[in-house]
DNA sequence: ACAAAAGTGTTGTTACTACACCCATGG
DNA sequence: CCATGGGTGTAGTAACAACACTTTTGT
C-alpha cells in the first residue's frame, strides 16, 4: 500500500488461454508457433498484453477472438498468475492464464499457425507454458468429478459411449458409461432428449440421447465430506 | 503476444494478502486501516507493489513481514488476480490475492494500524477487498474437505474439541468431535501424539492430544467421485 | 455419587464400483 | 441367429452421520 515519490518500474501484463478440446478421442490444447525471438519456432499459449479499460477476462476474449470463434468456447476461468522472473528471458512480464473449454465436433477455425496438439505429447514449449498447460488440465480433471463442466467439453446433445470418450480423455483414465450415467443422472446434471442416434455400421441397439441440465458452470458435488448437519 | 511500436501504458500490480486466523472461536481477517484517500479509514487488506526480480508470493511474503511475523503464516497459496479497471477509483491496478493461515493460539505482534475482524461482520472494505475476503474463506471452506489444510489454523499439539471448534469457525456450522476424528484418522491425516492435555475447571476426562502428521498442503481425498478403477 | 468432558461402539444410509445380464438393431 | 453395441439389475463396499453408551476425571 506504500505511495511513491518515484516512479517505480512496472511489469508487462499478458493474459493467456489454455483452451482444452477433445479431438479424435484425445485432450488437445491449442497452441501458437512463434514466428521470432525469443523461443522462434517453439509452441506458446494464445494470448497478448492487457490494454486499459480491459479487464483480464475481457482480454483474454478479444485475443481469442482472432484465434478462435469465442462463442465456441464453452467455459472460461482464471487459473492463476505466473509471476517468476525468469519466465521471459529479455523483459520482466507477468502472465495470468485462463482455462477455456471448447465443446467436441466443433470445428474452429484457427489460423494457419495455431495447432491443436495432444497435452499427452507437447512440443517443445516457449516461457513456462507448458507447466501452466499441466495446470490447466490437473483444474480440469479435478473439476471434472464435483461439478457440471462437462457440459463445456460434450457437445449439445450426446450418446453415453461419446460423452464417456471425453471423460476418458480428459482424466485419463478408463470410465465406466454404465456408472457415469448413474453419477451424473443422480445429481441431476444430465437428462435424456427422448431420442436416440443412429448405431454404427455394424448394428447395434441405438443410443438414447442425453444433454446437459445446465450449460452454465455448477458445483453438483459441493461437500464431497465434511458436510453441514442435515437438519 | 504482440510485438509492440509504441510503449503501451502498463497497469501497476500489487500482492495483497487474505490472512485468516481462529481468535476466540470466530474466523478473523488482518486488515489494515487506511490512512489516506481513496478509502481513508476504511479497511483494506494488507499488502503492497511487486518489486523488480520478485515472484507475487515473495512480494506478498516480504510486505506481511512488516505486519505478521512471516514464520507464523503455515500455508500460504494464491487466490487469485482481481483487474476491473474500476477496482481503483485513480489508477489502473491489478491485485492478486494470497490466502495465509495462521495458527491458533500464536498472537502476532501487528502494527497499531492493523487489526483483527471477524470475517462474519467485516467494517467497511476499501476498494474490493470485501469480496476478495470472501473468496478467500469460499476456498478455504472447499479445501477443509478434502484435504489436510487444518494442520495450518491449528495448533501443534491439539486436543479434538480444540480441533472441532477451529473447524466449525471456519466452515459456519456444527462438527461433530467424533466424526471428525474418525475422518482424519481414516485418511491418516491426524495421529494421537501419547499425551493428554489437562481437563477445565469443572473437572472431566483430560483429553487426548493429536497431531497432523504432515504440516505441507496435501489433498488426503483426491477423488471424491469418478475415481479411476481400482486395479 | 454426580457432573463434566472425552472417547468408543453400533446402526443406518448414501453413493458409489463392479459385473452379470438383458434389449435392440443390422447383416 | 448371431455379432455388436446400449441399457438395466443387483450385490458388495467404503465412507460417512447420528446417537447411545462408556470411561476418566473433579467436586
Amino acid at each position: 500500500m506504500a505511495e511513491f515519490t518515484t516512479q517505480p518500474p512496472l511489469p508487462a501484463h499478458v493474459a493467456l488461454a489454455v483452451v482444452f478440446q477433445v479431438r479424435a478421442g484425445v485432450l488437445d490444447v491449442l497452441l501458437w508457433e512463434r514466428a521470432r525471438d525469443p523461443f522462434r519456432g517453439m509452441w506458446s499459449l494464445p494470448g497478448g498484453t492487457l490494454a486499459p479499460e480491459e479487464t483480464l477476462e475481457t482480454s483474454i476474449l478479444r485475443h481469442l477472438a482472432t484465434k478462435v470463434d469465442v462463442r465456441e468456447v464453452a467455459h472460461l476461468e482464471q487459473l492463476g498468475t505466473w509471476s517468476e522472473p525468469p519466465r521471459h528471458p529479455e523483459r520482466w512480464e507477468l502472465a495470468t492464464a485462463y482455462l477455456g473449454l471448447v465443446p467436441l465436433g466443433l470445428d474452429p477455425s484457427v489460423p494457419p499457425d495455431t495447432r491443436w496438439h495432444p497435452v499427452e505429447d507437447l512440443p517443445a514449449t516457449a516461457f513456462d507454458h507448458g507447466s501452466i498447460v499441466l495446470a490447466g488440465r490437473e483444474r480440469l480433471r479435478g473439476k471434472l468429478s464435483y461439478s457440471n463442466i462437462g457440459f463445456a467439453l460434450a457437445p449439445d446433445g450426446f450418446t453415453l459411449a461419446e460423452l464417456r470418450d471425453v471423460y476418458e480423455a480428459a482424466l485419463g483414465y478408463e470410465v465406466s458409461a454404465t456408472n457415469l450415467k448413474r453419477v451424473l443422472l443422480r445429481r441431476g446434471a444430465i437428462e435424456p432428449v427422448g431420442k436416440t442416434k443412429a448405431h454404427g455400421p455394424a448394428g447395434g441397439r441405438p443410443a438414447e440421447v442425453y444433454r446437459f441440465c445446465s450449460r452454465r458452470f455448477e458445483v453438483t458435488d459441493p461437500f464431497a465430506v465434511l458436510r453441514p448437519p442435515t437438519p
